[in-house]
DNA sequence: GTGAAAGCGCTAACAC
DNA sequence: GTGTTAGCGCTTTCAC
């Protein structure tokens, strides 16, 4: 043979390193096309023809393939991940929030890294360190209180990050939420209407949790603004439940014999409250009136019916992802801070306000 | 020159993609090492020398090194991550199953994929390919209904799986959880003790959701051995909540007058019964007895307070957790299945039992 | 205890 | 609309 061509030395490609599965070589092999044509019809369909596309599928299908998102990833410097940082769960407005994020980002095929840190700002910055480590496209954290490395950190990424519900402060980049202070205040102005006079504040944990910081700075204002007492001992922290919140009561009344009303930063704390009235013959909301926060689903079926702050626990968390899906997309959001508000639910545990 | 040696053609590598940080072999060039000896540091520390290490871990935190764990899993063939899928999350049963898994697991340096259901196996199905597609070290999965794929999908990969809280039925491979079966017979009879004979059942949807068909079958077998009324309109199925629990009491009451006990299998639906049964002027435990099922905090606290069955939500979470991190380590768990059992806790909600 | 070489499986960049 | 080439940044394997 004159014309011994040299061929490229496809030679023996032998697997030598445990793989787990099929590769997209082997699905392009079966349906005819090249490797990135598979890739493509799984990342950017639109690109494709319909007879490949449909040629493509089939042959994923019939062996099964599964994806290997590290090695899309890596190649990309993306993945398709959404790491989520919450202080706890076992909270409805914690919840219901995981709950809209995934909704949204599921439909858009991503999945949602979660974190819990118990209001720790050094065990946030791990768990953002490990997304950012995994190339989570987007983050989104609770409060505004971080540690420095973590906005050091997310400003050198540029990754797209979302703060909720505290819309004030620094913020990192975007932010849903509305604003703790004046829903903080216009409880407190209510409760002024009403009639009360001597209004205590009980309020989970202020560590490192602006949000609650918020809501003690708009108790703080109101009562100077609608003439109520002002006592730094009308105000006890504790952490949240029905038999924290009957704690705090005591201790509370204890204090101050004299005290009117009880607004609770949170519904449960609230509810314990009440329940810590009526064993002591204080009627509700005759001698002390009840606020609490979040309007669960008890607050409304509970006897008197709980006068609480509604808040849009579920739609801080789809909005907090389409923000992130938006920018996934290279689109700019029309407001990079989106203000959900709040509304004051008045019910059985307050009394009828004047005029 | 006689000898001119053919050097490696060390040639201009130059990146052409874009990165977003430092690499390992920064940190070696620093540290004066190769880059598998960071390696090394970082996953395999007993590996390396106390000098070594010092020098390694100097040369991360002065440049701020991150790796890139998307390379690391490539390499492989695994992640430092563990996926889970639940049906719904606001909930404490499943919040405290979270929390119990992350603080497992976030000790030895794994983070929390999180896929939500709402008791569809194809949409879990869906999750566990995600997993599987981003290389999770283990599964945790709800129930013991999957899709077929989902078996043979997990049977292929031979990852570690464990099912919570069902441990009865076909197992993947490894289960945490408690008989619901017997739970739910145990109440019954309780109630059967208690001198109550026509026991009605509110029950969630037990649609895929096998933790409740065996409540529901616990109720039945228990309903037969103690001769209680026995007639499936006694049994209702409802979302779970307070008020579905009271709608659920009212449809319940309207068909059987003479109806004498509840048994929910939720607390929140067992107070949606006491509350419509007081509204009613139904004398709870004398007229009616009602029977809870999670002991939530507001379990102990109602008034009545209410009689319940009390499961052990952290410990499932923090047990499976730790199940899968003796498979990371190669090690085999004494045991696939763990019964971490259950308790009947006697409260007001129930007539006091006969002898 | 440490290092050199060779991929892991995919996609960005560029060509056609 | 589709293909070729060259890595992405790490860890495996094997050598010393």
């Amino acid at each position: 043979m004159a014309r011994a061509k040299a061929e490229p030395q496809k030679a023996a490609v032998t697997r030598t390193r445990s793989s787990s599965g099929l590769r997209i070589e082997q699905v392009a092999e079966r349906a005819g096309v090249s490797p990135i044509t598979v890739s493509r019809v799984l990342n950017k369909p639109e690109a494709v023809s319909e007879r490949t596309k449909a040629a493509v599928w089939k042959a994923i299908e019939e062996i099964g393939y599964v994806p290997n998102r590290l090695a899309g990833g890596l190649a990309s410097n993306t993945s398709r991940t959404v790491g989520m940082v919450l202080p706890y769960i076992d909270n409805v407005a914690f919840s219901e929030r995981v709950k809209g994020v995934t909704d949204v980002i599921r439909a858009q095929g991503y999945t949602l890294l979660l974190g819990l840190s118990g209001y720790s700002p050094e065990v946030e910055l791990e768990h953002v360190v490990s997304f950012l480590g995994q190339r989570a496209a987007g983050l989104i954290l609770t409060g505004t209180v971080h540690a420095e490395r973590t906005y050091s950190l997310l400003a050198r990424s540029g990754i797209p990050v979302v703060e909720v519900p505290v819309i004030s402060g620094r913020l990192i980049d975007m932010a849903v939420g509305y604003s703790g202070e004046d829903a903080a205040y216009a409880m407190v102005q209510h409760l002024a209407r009403c009639g009360y006079r001597k209004v205590g504040l009980i309020s989970t944990p202020t560590l490192n949790d602006r949000i609650v910081q918020d809501r003690r700075t708009g108790y703080q204002k109101a009562t100077a603004d609608f003439g109520l007492a002002r006592d730094p001992s009308l105000m006890v922290e504790t952490h949240v439940g029905i038999v924290s919140g009957a704690k705090a009561f005591v201790e509370l009344i204890g204090r101050h014999p004299d005290l009117d009303a009880v607004f609770c930063t949170s519904d449960l704390l609230a509810i314990g409250c009440i329940l810590e009235a009526q064993r002591r013959g204080i009627s509700v909301p005759g001698d002390l009136g009840v606020a609490g926060y979040d309007d669960i689903e008890l607050a409304q079926e509970f006897l008197p019916p709980l006068t609480t702050v509604r808040l849009q626990r579920y739609e801080i968390g789809t909005t907090a992802a389409k923000l992130l899906v938006e920018r996934f997309q290279g689109r700019e959001p029309a407001q990079r801070v989106v203000d959900v508000g709040f509304e004051i639910v008045v019910r059985g545990s307050t009394r009828k306000p004047h005029g």
